[in-house]
DNA sequence: CGCAAAGTTGAGATAGGTCAACTATTGTGG
DNA sequence: CCACAATAGTTGACCTATCTCAACTTTGCG
């Protein structure tokens, strides 16, 4: 269990940006109000005829390419983020250098809470594959809040779940309950999405779950055939599959918040 | 690394010895004025003129005996305790019926935040010794959130620190540095509260410990025995004392958030 | 096409778990 | 108040899951 250097965090590459525009624009502008914030990663939090106005939230959108670094670890803290398309790796530091990711996010999901204890990133966020990403300006957020009191529950949900996940996860568990865990998670979370759930691809690297989940890369590698070698899944360099639900449930435990 | 059975969680003894209560409540259950809240869980998170109105969350006050149950995995969740006096641990529960510890909550430190996802309590709380809590009502903390802008952001920041610590306690460790981590995380949570913080009582046991950790008790006694005879701490059954500060310190890594 | 990076597989090393015996606390009933 | 029972903690010996190191294969990219 001892450390292995798993600092690696790709390089810094910085995207095109997008236009970053204001909150207060004419109806004709719609690169930020499409974002759908609202109704997407924070469904059930702001009542129907209100969503628009809480759009507002929305500063940006950005475009990462594979790499790029979205923030990193000591930079201040001003935004959260909705990952719009694309996948995100993100981090906590530990003081070796080591990274820690402590989840990976899809489409939907909202990252940065991490962050919010010291009011400065508490570690890197970076985009596995091209990715675009709304910045919900912290500041925004807790304005809007005052607005909206189902925001603010929304938002310990979230905070809430990604705790419960992290507890979870890193549990009492050998290798091959995590690794089941974890493609169930990925699973659930693409078919919250309304996404193909029993076929996707995995777009972090194996070193990433690894990471992730507190293994060897060699072990995941071990355990991804094991399973393949079972039945129960196939998997083929990133694609996967997962042939035998039933029994990945088996071994993965009961299904977690998250997924 | 597999799992042992670790599911015990002291269960909810009501020993006898209730002879020594102050005033006659029934029920350890106080009258909540005065708790203050709001300066002692939530410091600079409500303007000081207006800490007493904050104290309207507060529904009520209640002492819990060691193994008293404060809440139960699958009741519903209506609160957030602020633990006043005394020790208790938070869980989750793992389908196999296994509990992790979460944390251990001091006092000044407010529990509760992992049962908000799912609305209900995703795991147990338990008095580790003679301990006050305030049942701090969560619809009234949403509703005074509307008021108070920066109560908002107290509790997403409380959120954000149990998330950061379960990621980093967790991490990439050996059996020494967790718990030469946790104990410094011990020491300093009682110094942010005034207390004596280079020597105190172990309340927790060798087992609380070692699952909240992730490892054996065996193992925690060991590392205990092993950091004894470095001479960075001395530990005499719950008694506990850090020798050599600084040592611990490289033992353990970097400070922790809630440490 | 060929190199670099990522992934797989094998063999051996080891941290920490398991089992078990023993000691020290703590609580209990006479 | 003491002896004893029950519980909690310590220590030792051994075992196993996972890590490490290393060779090899595949994939991706210029």
């Amino acid at each position: 269990m001892a450390g292995r250097k798993s600092a690696a965090a790709g390089g810094g590459r910085t995207g095109p940006l997008a236009a970053r525009r204001r909150s207060a624009e004419p109806d004709g502008i719609l690169p930020c109000s499409r974002c759908q914030v609202a109704a997407r990663c924070l469904p059930g939090s702001v009542p129907e005829g209100q969503i628009v106005q809480v759009e507002s939230m929305v500063t940006q959108q950005r475009v990462l390419r594979a790499g790029a670094v979205l923030f990193r670890a000591g930079e201040e803290f001003s935004s959260l983020f909705a990952v719009r398309s694309g996948c995100l790796k993100s981090t906590v530091i530990d003081v070796d250098g080591r990274e820690h990711i402590l989840n990976f996010h899809l489409p939907g999901e909202v990252l940065g809470f991490a962050s919010i204890y010291q009011r400065r990133h508490a570690g890197n966020a970076i985009a596995l594959t091209t990715s675009t990403v709304c910045y919900l300006s912290f500041s925004e957020v807790l304005r809007l809040s005052q607005q909206f009191p189902e925001l603010i529950l929304g938002l310990l949900r979230i905070a809430s779940r990604s705790a419960l996940y992290t507890g979870r996860l890193t549990g009492d568990h050998n290798a091959v309950v995590r690794v089941a865990a974890f493609l169930k998670s990925l699973s659930g979370r693409l078919r919250a999405q309304g996404r193909q759930s029993s076929e996707f691809s995995l777009v972090m690297s194996r070193e990433d779950i690894a990471n992730h989940l507190r293994l060897a890369p060699e072990t995941v590698s071990r355990v991804l055939t094991q399973l393949r070698q079972q039945g129960v899944i196939s998997a083929r360099g990133k694609a996967v599959r997962l042939l035998d639900e039933e029994r990945l449930q088996g071994l993965a435990g009961p299904m977690l918040p998250y997924g």
